[in-house]
DNA sequence: AGCTACGTGCTT
DNA sequence: AAGCACGTAGCT
């Protein structure tokens, strides 16, 4: 809940966190920065998260028309979803939960174990936990390029503080908790 | 082979 | 307790 009011990064450079944002996307488009997911969300989804954004609402509700831009479909689809009355985060969420759970195979727990095998079933304890994929740090597409981890990818090997998995901040016996949203709910917003 | 990022131990 | 650095699992 409190979430929303701590969106703004801690460090004084937001400004740069801005251009930070925004100019990696346009000209690469389709630059998978954030990997995984971002192979089968692709453009679109970047582009749309762009809109989830809480410190891109502004800008780009003050972009004019939509039909002028040479967006991918997915993005019109995602604005026609909610409309600009309902900039409300409820709709567009739902909408990312189901591009989530419906591409990315790592959202379901049950075929984790099993189809993840590759490491030979060494130590199940000993394996990596992967991102949720649906909390709001997961959602999030772009690295803010300022925070520590970000500045200190190098030597920490870390993914941005503001993508870090709410279910991987926790500490590994404390997990599974998630279905933020029942898919067949999710799914009314396409009908 | 190279990259991303989780787990963990060390430092502050 | 939080942050950093490193090893390395998992993926492309």
């Amino acid at each position: 809940p409190q979430r929303l009011a701590k969106a703004a990064p801690p460090e004084p450079a937001l400004q740069m966190a801005n251009s930070n944002f925004l100019s990696p996307l346009a000209p690469e488009h389709c630059r998978p920065l954030a990997g995984e997911c971002m192979n089968k969300l692709k453009c679109g989804a970047a582009e749309a998260e762009l809109m989830n954004l809480p410190e891109r609402v502004g800008t780009f509700s003050a972009i004019p028309a939509l039909g002028g831009l040479s967006l991918p479909p997915g993005v019109i689809v995602m604005t026609a979803l909610h409309s600009p009355a309902a900039a409300s985060a409820a709709v567009s969420d739902s909408a990312f939960q189901i591009a989530n759970l419906a591409d990315c195979p790592q959202s379901h727990p049950a075929s984790s174990p099993a189809s993840s095998g590759g490491a030979g079933g060494a130590n199940p304890a000993k394996k990596k936990r992967k991102r949720c994929g649906v909390c709001v740090p997961c959602k999030r597409l772009i690295n803010c390029g300022v925070c520590s981890s970000c500045r200190n990818r190098k030597t920490g090997h870390q993914i941005c503080k503001f993508r870090k998995c709410e279910e991987l901040k926790k500490k590994p016996g404390a997990a599974l908790e998630r279905t933020p949203v029942p898919s067949a709910e999710a799914f009314r917003w396409f009908f």
